[in-house]
DNA sequence: TGGCAGCGCAATTTCGAAAATCCATCGCTG
DNA sequence: CAGCGATGGATTTTCGAAATTGCGCTGCCA
């Protein structure tokens, strides 16, 4: 295997954001970007990434009102955008809209977290299970690349640094690598809903990389089985990877319930 | 059984929209009507409703340039509310955004019908069999009463009046009413989502009351298996229910395959 | 003192116009 | 004559203000 070329096309891989789900930023998305890679973006579309991301992020907190007011001098753009961005959120879960009475962050409830669980859970295995079925070879190169470099961002034991976009992106990358020959645009776009709203309380409840160290093992061994078209293992893996992971969240929520702000 | 109170009940649960989910009419909501179900409506949510509507009863066609100057007049309103009800279709897959090049209804193809088949039949079975394991009286009475109302429209063979609203929004009753107690909000909105996706292919296929005439059947089995607790028979049963359905629908696309419209 | 109607403010929602973008056509150049 | 860049019109996108709606306060009345 030649390591560096290898390498590179990891890298390369990693510089280019993965159409509309991953570019989580606070920054305004440049244009010149945007066009690069064939999608044009609008203050719209920006608008999303954006709050969507500072809501996952923790920034916006469950249940805080977003004032218009507000919106307009923190992200620096016209109601218009906004609203559109709020609407689409609304749809994907992320906010509540009260009809004339505006939106607010969505709130956190164990009934939410645990509803977000089992709906991710059932929907990622089942994907993953049609994409190993389904997967071809460019799907096997790209799934074995986005193993490994989460496993090259991958915290050791102990890690203090906190979770930040470019972690989630990589981590974010394997579980949709895995599952992205699937073959049903619909399941896929369920998929990065539903991740996102998990994502929400994984990241509030588990804000350091140190207990995401043992998630790259995991992510090896999925990986592994996927490749040899061992789908029943995988999806096993998967199931107890997610319910692991799961475990904490729901733990960890129990012990420090977060409040809704106003 | 009061014959009299039950049909009285059934009558009345008809006459009161389904939250969101059923108000299919191209005539805009009446504020009264509004306010008096605890919901308040906007142009936007009406911009929402009809403009779904006429896609799915294909008055919009695919693949229809949505340009807002049509809009405008059609719908009588300005292009905030409506840019912001396309937004959310957009969302669900009822419209398509081009990032400056503006919204067109989305197109129909088979690899696209054949999404939506195996994602409605996948979500909606396994949604059934959580709703009939957890179901309790309230519950199964309200699938008695949806699946009586359809026996009660339901066409006899041969029947050529067109699939109307009304007819619509009893037979998605049943169905809603089958899986209303799967407990995963998150489910049941997919479901929403993606009925309505499929409700537009079968109307098209299917627009007369004729071929539907079979299905009161099937809901008949499907209601009784699910009130016995028979959650595998009632599971089946759809499953077959869904795929009758889905097999006339593909092979009437097959045959007459609907053109993009400009 | 408690309750309710009316009033005024603040926020959302909607509109109409300005700005930005796209597309087709035309003219120029090699 | 083909290819490429500029120009004009049409459309989308965004903005700022008007209109509508909700909410809290005050004052009146029982």
């Amino acid at each position: 295997m030649d390591w560096a070329l290898n390498l590179e096309r990891i890298v390369l891989s990693l510089l280019r954001p993965m159409e509309d789900v991953l570019p989580l930023s606070v920054a305004p998305t440049m244009p010149f970007v945007a066009h690069d890679f064939g999608q044009t973006f609008s203050k719209s579309s920006d608008a999303l990434r954006r709050i969507r991301a500072d809501i996952v992020a923790g920034k916006l907190q469950p249940g805080q009102k977003l004032s218009f007011k507000f919106l307009v001098t923190c992200y620096d753009m016209g109601t218009s955008p906004l609203r559109e961005a709020l609407c689409q959120l609304a749809g994907q879960g992320m906010v509540e809209l009260e009809s004339q009475r505006g939106f607010r962050v969505a709130p956190v409830s164990r009934a939410d977290l645990e509803d977000v669980i089992a709906m991710r859970a059932h929907a990622e295995i089942y994907a993953a299970g049609l994409s190993i079925t389904r997967g071809n070879d460019a799907w096997r190169r790209n799934l074995g690349d986005a193993s490994l470099a989460f496993t090259l961002v991958a915290a050791k034991a102990g890690d203090q640094r906190p979770i930040d976009e470019r972690w989630e992106e990589i981590h974010r990358r394997f579980h949709f690598a895995l599952i992205g020959a699937c073959g049903s645009p619909t399941l896929l776009q369920f998929c990065k809903q539903i991740s996102h709203r998990y994502d929400r309380y994984r990241r509030i409840a588990i804000p350091v990389q140190a207990v995401m160290a043992g998630p790259a093992q995991d992510h090896r061994e999925i990986t592994q089985a996927a490749l040899s078209g061992n789908s029943k293992q995988a999806q096993s893996l998967l199931r107890r990877h997610i319910d692991d992971m799961a475990g904490v969240v729901l733990e960890r929520y129990h012990r420090g319930a977060w409040m809704p702000k106003d």
